[in-house]
DNA sequence: TGAACACATAAACATATGTTCATATATAAT
DNA sequence: ATTATATATGAACATATGTTTATGTGTTCA
């Protein structure tokens, strides 16, 4: 349909489908939440992090043992788990000197499982 | 217990917990999973991308469609739906000189639903 | 055939990101 | 009090990443 076609300034094309741009136009959740949402799997997508949930799903560990297991120095560790506790991913308790980090939440599990479920099917 | 106490070199500190380093250790998928994991998070990690995946769960749309619904222009969404289509979260097909991209895969929505579910409880 | 259009892509650029190094903080032990 | 240890953090650095610009490719239409 000819009478469909828009131009848009942004973009030196003209749109094609105008019914299908305002349906998505219409179901798209607020700039906020698409953000917030890729801020979070941007913090899954990194292979430390990523290492150290998956550590943190068999037990509570401290930062030293986190280090060890993944063989990095404690600094890049503490680095990881901050962008972690940000993102309310992981929590921790404070004994003495040990701090103890855990899973904050029981859907990370649910996201990391998907994506496996999609990696290995392809 | 003292005896658990080993020094690594990769870390200045020494293992407290030998054994919930051990039994993460052994949980633990392969590397090449993991690095494909966060690859694939990585992915859903940027604003663009998930307006554009967010999009595609209404309709199918062509890349002048997104790149008006977006704003954003031509070549950008175009680079884009390349490293979704590298990921194999969205496929297309071609009519003459448009192409249409769609959603490759039925739990895309289920990654993305589960991140949401996670950023709307804290 | 040639112009117009939809899309892809390479290069360049600015910005974001992860790790390291050095150092600070807090607690425990001597 | 001093030392050792576990962790946190700021700065510096190298690398990765997203967008723009320019241009190439393939298709349609006049």
């Amino acid at each position: 349909m000819e009478e469909n076609r828009v131009s848009i300034e942004s973009c030196s094309c003209s749109i094609i489908h105008e019914d299908a741009v305002s349906k998505a136009r219409n179901s798209m959740p607020e700039e906020e939440t698409l953000y917030d949402l890729a801020e979070l799997f941007k913090v899954f997508g990194d292979t430390t992090r990523i290492k150290i949930l998956c550590a943190l799903f068999e037990s509570e560990m401290c930062v030293c043992d986190i280090a060890a297991l993944l063989s990095m120095n404690q600094s890049a560790i503490s680095h990881q788990l901050r962008v972690l506790k940000q993102a309310s991913l992981v929590k921790y308790r404070k004994e003495g000197k040990v701090v103890y980090y855990s899973l904050d939440d029981e859907h990370v599990k649910q996201i990391f499982d998907q994506g496996l479920v999609h990696i290995r099917e392809r």
